[in-house]
This record gives C-alpha cells, sequence and structure tokens, in this order.
RNA sequence: GGAGAGAUGGCCGAGAGGUCGAAGGCGCUCCCCUGCUAAGGGAGUAAGCGGCUAAAACUGCUUCGAGGGUUCGAAUCCCUCUCUCUCCGCCA
C-alpha cells in the first residue's frame, strides 16, 4: 500500500511510476485524487457534526444530574445522530470504493530503476564464473537424477499429481545439505534464523500482498480459514505485523526455510520436465526490516550474500537488475540472480532480492520508533538464499561428469558424506 | 471435540450507561533533594487522522480484541466472530 500522500502531494511521481511500469488501471489516477478530496470533505462534515453531538451529550448528562428536563436536546441531538447515519454510510461506500481501487496501485519504483517494457530489457549488472566447457552431451537433471536414481517424477505423479518429486536416498541427502548448507552461511554472517508456519492466515496473505491479487496462486485449506505459504516471505514478514519495534533492535535480519506451495495456474505449457516449477518446493529465504536510510544498502547486502551461496558452491551465474516493466507489484527495486544450467546452457532464476521500501510495512503494520520523534514505517526487504530446488537441478547437471556420476561440491561434501555419486538405489 | 474463564495504554491492573482517553502501580523522560548505596520528592508520559501554524502551542474526530446492534450518549448492555488461558477427551 502506498503513502496516500503520494496521491495529494508527489501527483506527478505517482503517475511517472505507474508509466514505467506500463501498469494498466481501469480507473484514472485523476478520478481517484478526486474521490480522495471528497472523502475528506465528508469526513470532516462528520466530524463537525459529531463534535455537535458530543456538546449535546455532555449538556445532557448535566440536565439529568440536576434532574432537570432534557427532552429538547435529546430531540436535537437525535436529529445530528440520523444526519450522521446518513452521511456515515455515504462515507463507508466511497471508502470501500477508493480502498479497492488505493489497492490496485503497485510500489513506487526507486529512481535507479532501468526504463524497460518488459524482461527482455533486464539489465545484466554481473557475470561471475565462466561456464565449463563439458566436452559431452550434459543430461538434463531430470535425466541423471532418474538414472542414478536420486529423484523420482513419475512416483510422486501417482502419489499425488503432476509437478511434485521425490528425492531419493543420497538425493535426498543432497537437499538437507543444501538446506543446512544456506541456513548455516547465513546464520554464520548475522542472520537469526527463523522456523515458520508453513499456513498462515488471510490477514497476513494480505499484509504481504499475496492477497487479494493473486488468489489464483495459492493452496487453501477447505475446512480452515488458512493458505499454504508459497514462500517463507509471507510468515517471516508477517512476524512483526501490527508492531513498533525499537529502534537499537534494527535492522533485523531473519533467514528461514519453508517447503513452498503454488499452485503455479497459467503455466501448463512451461518447465514440464524436471523439478524447476514444482507445487511444493524448497527455498531458504532472507528478510530484513530496516530503517529507511537503510534499505538501499540492504538491498545490496542481501543480494550479495546470496551470490556467495553460489559462489561457494562454485556455480556460474548472472545478476541481472529488472526493468521498470517486469517489476513485481510490491517491489521498488529488484535484482534477479540467474543460475547456469549447463544442459540448456542458459541461465535460470534462481533467486529474487527486492526493495519493497515502506509498501509492505504500510501494509502490514510494521513501525520502528526512532530514537526521537514519532513511529515511521520500516522498510522490508527480501531475497531467496536459494531455491533449493532450483539450486540442485544446476548441481546435477554442472557437476555430473562423462562417466554419468555426479560429483559433489566441495562445500556440501560434509553435509552429504561422500564426494560422487553414482547409482546406489534402485527400486 | 466437550466445559469454563478472559481480551482495557509500553507492561500490570481498576472501571459495571453520562465531565472516562480511561484510577492506581510498574517502566520510561525531565527536574529537585541527598554524598553514601542500588533511596526520596515533583512533573510529564498512547496512537491514527483532520483543522490552524513557518513550526509549535492550540484544537476537532476516532480508537478499551474485531464487526454489528440498542441508546440522545457505550470500555460498560445485546448479538456475531476471532484469539488467549484452564480442565476433560483425542493425538505427532
Amino acid at each position: 500500500m502506498l503513502d496516500i500522500k503520494c496521491l495529494r502531494e508527489d501527483f506527478e511521481i505517482l503517475e511517472d511510476s505507474l508509466k514505467n511500469r506500463g501498469a494498466k488501471l481501469n480507473f484514472s489516477l485523476q478520478d481517484l485524487k478526486d474521490l480522495d478530496q471528497k472523502l475528506k470533505n465528508l469526513r470532516t462534515e462528520i466530524s463537525n457534526l459529531r463534535e455537535n453531538q458530543n456538546k449535546l451529550s455532555k449538556e445532557i448528562s448535566v440536565l439529568k444530574r440536576d434532574k432537570k428536563d432534557a427532552t429538547e436536546l435529546v430531540e436535537k441531538s437525535r436529529n445530528i445522530g440520523d444526519e450522521i447515519s446518513r452521511l456515515a454510510e455515504n462515507e463507508r461506500g466511497l471508502d470501500s470504493q477508493f480502498k479497492t481501487l488505493w489497492y490496485q496501485l503497485p510500489n513506487i519504483l526507486l529512481p535507479d530503476v532501468p526504463f524497460g517494457a518488459d524482461e527482455s530489457q533486464n539489465v545484466p549488472v554481473n557475470y561471475c564464473g565462466e561456464p565449463k566447457d563439458f566436452g559431452f552431451e550434459v543430461m538434463p537433471h531430470w535425466d541423471l537424477g532418474k538414472k542414478i536414481g536420486l529423484l523420482d517424477i513419475e512416483r510422486a505423479g501417482k502419489v499425488t499429481g503432476s509437478r511434485f518429486s521425490f528425492h531419493i536416498g543420497l538425493g535426498a541427502r543432497l537437499v538437507r545439505a543444501l538446506l543446512n548448507f544456506m541456513m548455516d552461511t547465513h546464520r554464520t554472517d548475522g542472520f537469526v534464523e527463523l522456523w515458520p508456519p508453513y499456513l498462515v492466515n488471510e490477514a497476513s496473505m494480505y499484509g504481504t500482498g499475496q492477497l487479494p491479487k493473486f488468489r489464483d496462486e495459492l493452496f487453501k485449506c477447505a475446512d480452515d480459514p488458512y493458505f499454504l505459504i508459497p514462500t517463507a516471505e509471507v510468515p517471516v514478514t508477517n512476524f512483526f505485523r501490527d508492531e513498533v519495534l525499537m529502534d537499537a533492535s534494527l535492522p533485523v535480519r531473519f533467514c528461514a526455510y519453508s517447503a513452498c506451495f503454488r499452485r503455479e495456474a497459467g503455466s501448463y505449457g512451461k518447465d514440464v520436465r524436471g523439478i524447476i516449477r514444482q507445487h511444493q518446493f524448497d527455498k531458504v529465504e532472507m528478510v530484513v526490516f530496516c530503517r529507511p536510510e537503510e534499505s538501499l544498502n540492504e538491498l545490496q547486502f542481501i543480494t550479495e550474500q546470496a551470490q556467495k551461496i553460489l559462489k561457494k558452491l562454485k556455480l556460474p551465474y548472472r545478476v541481472i537488475e529488472l526493468c521498470s516493466g517486469d517489476l513485481g507489484f510490491s517491489s521498488a527495486k529488484t535484482y534477479d540472480i540467474e543460475v547456469y544450467m549447463a544442459s540448456s546452457k542458459n541461465y535460470r532464476e534462481i533467486s529474487s532480492c527486492s526493495n519493497f521500501t515502506d509498501f509492505q510495512a504500510r501494509r502490514a503494520n510494521i513501525r520502528y520508533k526512532p530514537k526521537d520523534g514519532k513511529s515511521r514505517y520500516v522498510h522490508t526487504l527480501n531475497g531467496s538464499g536459494l531455491a533449493i530446488g532450483r539450486t540442485l537441478a544446476a548441481i546435477y547437471e554442472y557437476y555430473q561428469d562423462d562417466e554419468g556420476y555426479l560429483n559433489v561440491p566441495d562445500v556440501l561434501i560434509p553435509y552429504v558424506g561422500t564426494e560422487r555419486i553414482g547409482l546406489t538405489t534402485c527400486f
């Protein structure tokens, strides 16, 4: 949610930001501004009437106490009450109208976000690691995984449905290794570990902006008012919902592993093979709460932190800055990190690090109290650190050798307990 | 799932239709007193939105878990919901 001041005082900035995003609205900003003014006038009117009524009430109470007749004043107050009810009903209608529109506005872009229409105009800002030359045909991860018995997508299809998977034996061990390796890395660098609930209520989904816009993407419980989380961002950001944080505690940096659940509605043709796009996947997420003046640096920090994982795993990757037209709804600025996939020789998103400025904080009502002065909204940021399934897929492809074995990245060997994986289980 | 209790300011806790935004305490801030030990005295201390200001001061409205209702008037009465706690049952 945006600051209402954007509409009242920084109208041009808001207009520009929407234009650069290529946001298509089914209403005009000017109408929204007029609506706001109308509401404001109405509220002033109501507040004046209430003032009169409150005064009358006091007079009535004095009269009653003195055992004097108050019927005339009571009658007057009743009339004002009726008038207020009428106006208040009107106000409720306009207010819900306004809110419906207001919640549809995406966050204001930070000024340095590159202009562009869509993802084709995203800007690569950093390439790291030269993809090696294999000298043989690299197997896609799903082929290798199946061949050496680490991955079973068919049976997951039987047990659940499409876009699910089993990891078996050392495959399962690798998942656990990645999870622990990532969490250990972040913890060592000062992030506080959080182990969150995977089901959250509707208020939390509104708090981080999944609702109302992305309802189609969420799994909902049939008999309980809960949703499966699409990312740990939701429970972790909502950890501080409706709270005022102490200045001294900022910045707060959390890391959390969670399973993530997404319906992936409308992506039927995409990534049907392998484990790149699943309804359930594992992810380690970083979430930061900071003072407004810190958020630019924090975005750099978590982007570096995510890259650190890939560097340690010695996987080639690139960092791209999302252009104005490709930026997510709540984000003011986003870096995506894309890992090199050796079989298809392209880069796939493995992390997305965003600065939400005060957009989520306003929605989720998360504030802090500066040393002196009134409480303000914090800035929130988050970034994957990293998507475990996609990291695993990248490893399957980048670490296979010409004998069809999978080599374990050095940093994972202590976690996996072996250096090289061939066919070890067979069901 | 069954039975009961509760939800009030940063925290504890009174309040039971009318000068209640809310006693008292703790905590915190400022001031005073005293050199002798974690003391004493005084003052202040919620948030949101609006008006007026250069900015304050000032001022209006709203807020006592959420929503609705009764009433001239609701923290107080009624209804619905949510959450918390205790006991029983079930259970990883």
